[in-house]
DNA sequence: AACATCGAGGAAAACGTTTTCCACATTTTG
DNA sequence: CAAAATGTGGAAAACGTTTTCCTCGATGTT
């Protein structure tokens, strides 16, 4: 016992608060330290720190002396300075295309649970928010978090960036580079499936409300337009410039009041179906019996919208849950490369913004114009 | 310098890594630190870290071989010993009820922005999730932040071992203890502006359902008793055990099968309306025909609902930015008791869920069975 | 030309932990 | 009873920064 003599009294806030600010004590009190835990219980600070982590066992009046200091001053070890040896931060970063969408939100729900259940914390990057200082940021989170779940659209170059940092990273909902374990909804099989029901129903004029194809989606489309054309079918093409609902209203006009409107509308998610179908109604559009619409994602919402929204479910909750499993595997050391990707299986949601094909496109058109 | 001798050559890599895994230095590289770009420029750290941080101008030359060594090195600072010695963390924690309630991810939209802004981080809790190790989990993130946002529901002995952690926190949405500034929407002000629609376009006989009276809704509850006290007219009350969608459905028809049906029906917010919406349309109330419908939040959703729904705004995404701008003031020094409360104005968002009333309660009901 | 002034840069002490030794006392073994 | 094994606890070196002095040379002032 180097700071305090042996079978002293030791005062413990007396202690704990002079040695910062010596005289007006009581003025601010600061936390107290292992130091102060130690020489409350008349021991080294690395015995107390091997207590508290539990790396070596010691007779039972030093445990009990330990425990007593500790609880008295209510000490807290400071996971700044842990960090700072182990190399583990406690917490996870998670990128996320846009909060405001359920989809998303439920992503992180996913990872914040398995997260909490291992004792971590989330950090969170909404890269619509930051967009350019996009790299900047994830730059700065990286030294902060034990490894990434990135659900967001992001140029490859940045990827690359995002790598080197050699944090463990897992890609959920998109595209991963080689090397690098993912997990997202089979997307070409929702698409794929999506189109069986449209064509089984009758529908022979479809389209795609979505992103050009060179853009993430492209499992979407090529499973739509696979679909179709094993049956013979075309499918148009409309585009959006985002997931969201104001892009889904944009859009809808420009598909809806065409000549050859379609009697079957896929789009490339819930979001943009109910924006879609909200300013389709206002054109004097009856859903389903005009024209059927479909999303994807299966968003709490789409229960109450008018119709009831038609939808493939993607288990967002569970692809966040498994993305940061997969993450945590690799933080413990397993190796990328055995875990690889995971495909979960989209299931089809059926509620009443679609149906049997009704009426014949010209003559709807025409009602449409009329209703105006 | 005592390094490097003066006029050497500095091999960057190679300072760099054998430092840390001499002899087989490519297969594994480690972060450069403070002391390689010290090295390579032929400086001591402390130069380095000055001008790092601009805290000391220094020749052109000197700055020059910094420059290019934190380039060449790729160098970035380590914010957790950055953090250990100022005592700033650069992040922000957010503890949320729900993430899913897409009036609370507004909130977190706003807030990040905000935070963006300032370089900060957030580190987010959905308190939902955490519900039982809230506070070891409230604990753990206190050190990791420098401030923190709270707009959970939160027990009152917890509430006081937050502010014992002593970071300075907001607390949104809900009262906050004396001297703890807080921000929030005047939910009595937006009931009473409901009440006045209501009674305004007819109707007598007028339900509130939220939470009861103990809860920190109160506000809502009292605004709209008042207004309706003064107006002569009473008030029926049911209880929900959430603000959620399930919630709203499940009280929805104890609600609509009384014979004293209500005429109109206030909801603790948005997420409770909409379930509620959705559940009476299946019971064959017709809204607003039979029965006048109020949410409160505004979120996006209320747009798409059938029919759309009528609310209060509550500028959640405002709230959050200026949560946000409440707590960065604290941080930077200023006393909370200066800042004190925040109240915003809400506005009300007539939509299709409301209507002058048209038939007499009993013949609705009626006319609701019959349809059955 | 002597002296104060100033500015650039460095040495070293923090920050609060964990972890690797090492020393010593106690018990077990031959 | 000596020797070896075991177990308990401590000293000190990390981790990567920031910050507070201090030194030393160069400049400007009488």
């Amino acid at each position: 016992m180097s700071r305090v003599g042996a079978g002293a009294v030791f005062p413990a806030f007396e202690l704990c608060f002079s040695r910062y600010n010596d005289g007006k004590r009581l003025l601010m009190k600061k936390k107290p330290t292992i130091r102060d835990v130690a020489a409350m219980a008349g021991v080294s600070i690395a015995t107390v720190s091997k207590f508290i982590n539990s790396t070596q066992r010691f007779t039972a009046p030093v445990e009990r002396r330990i425990q007593a200091a500790i609880e008295q001053l209510q000490y807290q070890s400071n996971p700044l300075a842990r960090s700072m040896i182990t190399g583990k931060t406690g917490a996870v970063g998670v990128a996320i295309l846009d909060i405001s969408n359920p989809h998303f939100t439920n992503i992180v729900k996913g990872a914040n649970r398995v997260a909490l259940e291992h004792g971590y914390n989330l950090l969170f990057v909404d890269t619509e928010e930051s967009q350019a200082r996009e790299d900047e940021l994830l730059e700065a989170l990286s030294r902060r978090v034990d490894g990434l779940i990135v659900s967001s659209r992001m140029p490859e170059e940045q990827i690359d960036r995002l790598l080197a940092f050699g944090k463990p990273v897992v890609f959920s909902g998109r595209p991963a580079p080689a090397g690098v374990p993912s997990i997202g909804i089979d997307a070409y099989a929702a698409a794929y499936m999506i189109g069986e029901l449209l064509v089984k129903q009758g529908h022979r004029n479809i389209a795609y409300v979505g992103f050009a194809p060179a853009r993430p989606d492209k499992d979407r489309m090529r499973g739509l337009s696979e679909c179709l054309e094993a049956h013979g079918l075309p499918l148009s093409r409309f585009e959006v410039r985002g997931p969201t609902l104001a892009e889904g209203e944009r859009v809808c006009s420009s598909v809806v009041l065409r000549k050859d409107k379609p009697d079957a509308v896929v789009c490339y998610n819930d979001l943009v179906a109910i924006g879609f179908m909200g300013v389709a109604s206002s054109l004097g559009i009856s859903i389903p019996a005009d024209m059927s619409v479909v999303g994807i994602d299966n968003i709490p919402f789409g229960r109450f919208t008018s119709p009831a929204l038609t939808t493939v479910d993607t288990q967002s909750e569970r692809l966040g849950e498994e993305a940061m499993r997969l993450l945590f595997r690799q933080i413990a050391g397993e190796n990328p490369p055995d875990i690889g990707h995971m495909l979960l299986e989209p299931r089809l949601v059926m509620r009443d913004s679609t149906s049997v094909r009704q009426v014949a496109p010209v003559a709807v058109a025409a009602k449409a114009k009329r209703a105006r």
